[in-house]
DNA sequence: TCTTCAAGCGCG
DNA sequence: AAAGCGCGCTTGAAGA
């Protein structure tokens, strides 16, 4: 059993000073069911180090007296110590750190991670074995039942690492010039904790039913297919899909490894065969049912709960558990010009449909969406700091289009998809021969590409500047701060995608943070953070606050060219209606609530 | 049996 | 020299 071994601070000493306190938990075990804190862990450099568990009267006191206490806190994970603390029904005072986040705008490339034992090695020179040795444990115990004499020590060294960590940072970090971004970033982690707390409400019913079709429909694919291929394999393994194909059809595209590629750009120049028909609606069903299987197992108490972290090369951030950036929008859409049967199309666009039906608001509440426009372009083209652009886009209108038009001389569909694949090539880096492969129906590709140049030589001109600023310096650095460091095993090029996607990150936490100030204390919560889209539960009694939202998501003065969001709401996720301010603030939202 | 990797797919 | 960028998840296969 767990016991103090070692006084704690008393409140005295905690109210003696307002120097930083370092805290740490430890969970009893490491999955989303055994994240149950069972020790705690500090430092301070006028309380000394020192290390409890939380389920001794003396400990949990201490834990609590630390934590509500109203010196400033760093943790090396921020919001997942604060979801600890909450847990145990703590108010963690003060102004909060994250040595995790520190550390990813100082060295956003590093390996492992950010992880605390790996930096403490490497920045701090300590030799923490002990990680390998508690790791051992953890593999076959829950925390309380490893031998105290090996937890003990171990929560200690994590809460002193965390420390010292901190006051190595802070100075780089202001000296860098990120000290503000990294204040947002930490706001940004406690908005996160929230999302992820409140979770989005699932509808298990439409769930089940999905789950129910797709897969009768399966099952009876596969008999179509293993009837039309002349065998039976299994048909989600790649190399048996491509062995069993290859008898068929002349597949002649391999993988890295020398296995047939089965992927869907390589089957679907045969889909006018049925036999293909069948495969790639097989596909299609199969990637649905496993969505849709994922988001079942993940709802327990009727929503998923994702989970975020804002510690990737451009700090944007990601999702998991389930991965609710990535719910199936358009691009795996299957018409009925890709599968035989009207029947078959028909399952699958409902296979399709129902994947992000199954999102919906809380009971009284609708779900409302604002999401940036072109958010990434914006950006690029104030980097280009030509003032033609910039007057461009302020007009307003669809410069995409107008952009077309200046290259064509007309405007049609087909010329402004031109223009906006060109547009985006240059911020991503694709390469002349991608760029003819784009143009592939065009009569004169090249004369296309050197009209775009001509005729918008801002765009390259700005790309080239973006990629010698950086291969000169060694980064390039966005208009808030963040850097982007030159990486010689990535190439210049890719500065200039890091740069307007890092870019649009830092517009949307910065949103993030003014909304959740905005909606403090309210019923209304953000949900979902869809890289440049924020999604809501929203309640109709804060319907007044809607323009101040707006207005805290469009106002970056520090960016040249107007930063605008859409707004659309509905009663699921898939039938999202896109509105005007006006509209949704009219009554619209009637018919959205559930 | 567990871990790691590649292939494939989805989103912005 | 060549390259569209970023991210996570599921599946099957291979290695340990």
């Amino acid at each position: 059993m767990l016991r103090d071994i070692q006084p704690y601070p008393t409140a005295e000493q905690i109210a003696a000073s307002n120097e930083l306190i370092s805290l740490d938990t430890e969970t009893a075990g490491s999955t989303r069911q055994t994240n149950i804190p069972v020790y705690f862990s500090w430092a301070a450099r006028d309380l000394g180090s020192g290390a409890g568990p939380v389920i001794t009267p003396d400990g949990f006191n201490a834990a609590r007296r630390l934590c509500e206490s109203p010196r400033p806190k760093v943790c090396h994970n921020l919001k997942f110590d604060l979801q600890r603390f909450d847990y145990l029904g703590f108010k963690v005072g003060g102004e909060l750190h994250d040595t995790t986040l520190m550390h990813a705008l100082l060295d956003e490339h590093h390996l492992e991670h950010h992880r605390l034992k790996a930096l403490s090695r490497e920045l701090l020179g300590r030799q923490r074995q002990d990680e390998f040795v508690l790791d051992k444990w953890r593999s076959k115990h829950l925390f309380p039942d490893i031998p105290q004499e090996v937890s003990h020590p171990y929560a200690v060294r994590d809460a002193e690492d965390a420390l010292d960590l901190y006051y190595l940072f802070e100075p780089q970090l202001k000296e860098i010039g990120c000290w503000d971004l990294y204040r947002n970033e930490v706001a940004a982690a406690v908005a996160y904790k929230e999302i992820e707390q409140c979770g989005i409400a699932v509808d298990l019913d439409a769930l089940t039913v999905a789950l129910k079709k797709i897969g009768d429909a399966l099952e009876q694919l596969q008999q179509q297919i293993f009837e039309a291929l002349g065998r039976s394999f299994l048909i989600s393994s790649p190399q048996q899909l491509g062995d069993a194909l290859a008898d068929f059809f002349p597949l002649t595209e391999y993988t890295a490894s020398g296995q047939l590629k089965t992927d869907k750009s390589t089957l679907e120049p045969f889909r006018d065969d049925p036999r293909m028909q069948l495969v790639l609606a097989w596909k299609f069903l199969f990637k649905a049912a496993s969505t849709l299987r994922g988001y079942y197992t993940r709802a327990a108490d009727g929503r998923v709960h994702p989970e975020y972290r804002q510690t990737t090369v451009t700090g944007r951030s990601a999702a998991k558990d389930p991965p609710i950036q990535q719910i199936p929008k358009q691009r795996g859409r299957i018409t009925e010009v890709e599968v035989g049967s009207s029947e078959m199309a028909a399952l699958c666009r409902e296979a399709f449909r129902s994947v992000r039906a199954v999102f919906i608001p809380m009971p009284g509440a609708f779900l409302l969406a604002i999401d940036y426009s072109q958010v990434e372009f914006r950006v690029f083209v104030h980097y280009t700091g030509s003032k033609r652009l910039v007057e461009l886009m302020r007009g307003g209108a669809d410069f995409h289009k107008l952009f077309s038009e200046m290259i064509f001389g007309a405007y049609s569909e087909r010329y402004r998809h031109i223009t906006k694949m060109l547009s985006y090539g240059i911020i991503y880096g694709m390469s002349k021969k991608r760029a003819r492969k784009q143009l592939a129906g065009e009569e004169h590709p090249d004369d296309i590409i050197a009209r775009y140049e001509s005729t918008l030589p801002e765009m390259r001109v700005t790309q080239k500047r973006i990629q010698s600023v950086g291969e000169m310096r060694g980064y390039v650095k966005d208009v808030f701060g963040r850097r982007y460091r030159y990486l010689e095993r990535a190439g210049s090029y890719i500065l200039v995608a890091w740069l307007c996607q890092g870019t649009a990150a830092n517009i949307k936490k910065h949103a993030l943070v003014r909304v959740r100030e905005i909606l403090r204390n309210r019923r209304s919560q953000i949900i979902a953070d869809i890289h440049d889209e924020l999604v809501f539960n929203f309640y109709p009694e804060d319907i007044s606050l809607l323009p101040q939202i707006k207005a805290a998501m469009e106002r970056f003065p520090e960016i040249d060219v107007p930063i605008t969001v859409d707004i659309s709401g509905g009663r699921n996720l898939l039938e999202m209606k896109k509105v005007t301010l006006e509209q949704a603030l009219s009554g619209l939202w009637k018919e959205w609530v559930r």
